[in-house]
DNA sequence: ATACTATATGCGCTATGGCGTATATTTACT
DNA sequence: AGTAAATATACGCCATAGCGCATATAGTAT
């Protein structure tokens, strides 16, 4: 039986993704200005990612994840319930 | 039982989601032209993308994971032993 | 209410991503 | 080898991401 691994933290788009920088940095208790610094960007630009609502650039989203120890991995968009998932590439 | 997770899904990097997506694409046999078609883009910025030595839009990139029915996934960096810690950027 | 912190916005500016178009280069197939 | 397709680059142009800096708004406490 294939175990799903986690399928809240799906990231399909920007707003998605915001959302979940934005419960990560909270988990390790950050605020914006404290993210920005590790992963070198502005309070303002940590804002605007966590909204979502304006494009980013894919190295600062990048960074941003890396800063909170976190990665993205690419799966298979259509994914029946408990459908083994391996061996995708 | 059966968590195992492609190690190659992997997407730090730029790098490392160019080649994940130009195999994803030989995997459904088109070309950068008919790649770029379905997700809006050109076929050049394709290019680019699948090299991951240029920066690009994260737009872009979910454009085109979505154009092969693929999707991020946000997991923790650390998991299972000997990670590889590579140069970020 | 007051004071303080955190987050959201605004403006001008610079850097650059992606476009259109075109061409060079590589790869695949006779 | 020769031809065609596929991929990598190039150039000018426009749109915009993120910056520095500043401020406004939203929370969070005394």
């Amino acid at each position: 039986m294939a175990y799903i691994y986690c399928m809240s933290n799906l990231a399909r788009t920007p707003k998605q993704i915001g959302t979940i920088i934005q419960r990560a940095r909270k988990k390790c208790g950050w605020t914006q200005t404290q993210l920005a610094e590790r992963a070198g960007l502005r309070q303002g630009t940590i804002s605007v990612i966590e909204k979502g609502d304006k494009p980013a650039k894919l190295d600062s989203i990048l960074a941003v994840l890396a800063a909170l120890d976190l990665e993205f991995r690419v799966g298979e968009r259509s994914k029946g319930a408990g459908q083994d998932i391996e061996e995708l590439f």
